[in-house]
DNA sequence: CGCTATCTTGACTTTATTCAAGGCTTGTGG
DNA sequence: CCACAAGCCTTGAATAAAGTCAAGATAGCG
């Protein structure tokens, strides 16, 4: 099943915002659309680079496996995030599904190729490792210093922003917004330093506090966005 | 002082190494050669970031000011990294010099320039930012999961290899590896995440151990790298 | 020589982990 | 439709780790 991906999933927020529509089109018909299911992994860590990718739908997650044989996730993965390292040697990590995902997959050389052709195409990927290496920089003052309290509180934060969730179905003035965790309380332990139970006292604690509602399942409701972000920066 | 710089300090591990002669003397042309002295900054948090540097001596760090007002060091600078948001926005953190430093410095414009003009020094950039993303990201690892010991154990094993320090003034058969901490025990904690008084402990059960010694002042010699590395990796 | 910074060490407190048990969901088969 | 099993989540009590507070010890520096 190799079919094309007729935009790459790109369009809006990725890496080919620049091009025309004939680079555009040039671009997709590199391209091949794949899912995987949950769990499934898109890159092992000892894997030669071979593939490049857009995430165009659903989240992944960028996992080291420690030398305790533990899961430990270095990095999140939403649509419009890109995978890969063109230029450069192995990538000594794991990618794989958190839920069901679509993606849009090059081969490398393709890949390589097109960003030497396409010369803004080559100047967004770099600023967007930029930004990237500045959120793991943001991410590392969180887990590096934080408490339990801030670092679920910094994650939930995150995953709103980074999910881009509204709840505009009623025109309530209540700034209430509704999302599914794409983790489960293991995973995002793995992810904050944490072990199960302490995220979920934490999750608990917020949820005493009127900041988030858990209404079941890996459902939150954030309930006071301002008082979830001052819980993130509480370092005391 | 206006000197232009004249080799950049890129020649050997740097963006330029595959420059040719002309392509080199094109671009120190744009430099300037630039001296801070140990506490200047080069960059603040909230400048526009309208220049770009290579570190040529000595060692910087790369931090931001968290809510409370303390000092979080996100990252370290070593001679021949790369100081800099090309094609992108602004930075949000300071970086500033640990140890008195040379640094080769650019407007960012001619070196955005000199960047499009030179396809493979933008392809070094690339790669590098991303091999930088990597460490962020393995010190993720370390940060959010490691033990106080290891955090300190890992951070020496860090400064040894990147500072390529090797001990050859006596052919003896001893592993010993002697360097200066670019840090003060309280930079250390800052950059660790954890408090002087923790960071001095470790040291010295360091040295307890027999894996470290600890002259005075701000030397420090590795005396058996292999047990450092792996109380670096011990999760437990 | 004395002053100030920085570093070390100790006693106590706070925070998160560990170990252990119980509750809620979900899916399966009777 | 209900019972039951499996996995995930929550909660509690005991333990271990790092932080805080408070003295001293060293090292630079004028």
């Amino acid at each position: 099943m190799t079919r094309r991906c007729s935009d790459c999933g790109v369009r809006d927020r990725s890496l080919c915002g620049s091009l025309n529509d004939t680079e555009l089109v040039h671009l997709a018909r590199l391209g091949v659309q794949r899912r995987l299911v949950r769990g499934e992994s898109l890159v092992r860590a000892d894997d030669p680079p071979l593939i490049c990718a857009n995430l165009q739908s659903g989240a992944m997650k960028v996992s080291s496996v420690t030398a305790g044989g533990d899961d430990a996730i270095v990095g999140l993965l939403y649509p419009g995030d890109f995978i890969g390292r063109p230029f450069a040697g192995s990538d000594h990590h794991d990618v794989v599904a958190l839920t069901d995902v679509e993606l849009c997959v090059f081969q490398r050389a393709d890949f390589e190729r097109a960003l030497t052709e396409h010369r803004e195409m080559e100047q967004k990927l770099l600023q967007r490792t930029l930004a990237e290496l500045d959120r793991a920089r943001r991410w590392l003052m969180l887990l590096g210093r934080a408490t339990a309290t801030a670092r679920v509180a910094g994650f939930l934060d995150d995953v709103q922003r980074r999910l881009g969730v509204n709840d505009c179905q009623r025109g309530m003035a209540t700034e209430s917004v509704a999302f599914d965790l794409p983790l489960s309380r293991g995973e995002m332990a793995d992810l904050l330093g944490l072990t199960i139970e302490t995220v979920s006292r934490q999750m608990t604690r917020l949820r005493a506090g009127g900041i988030i509602d858990l209404p079941g399942g890996r459902a939150v409701v954030i309930r006071d966005a301002a008082a979830l972000a001052e819980a993130a920066d509480a370092f005391a």
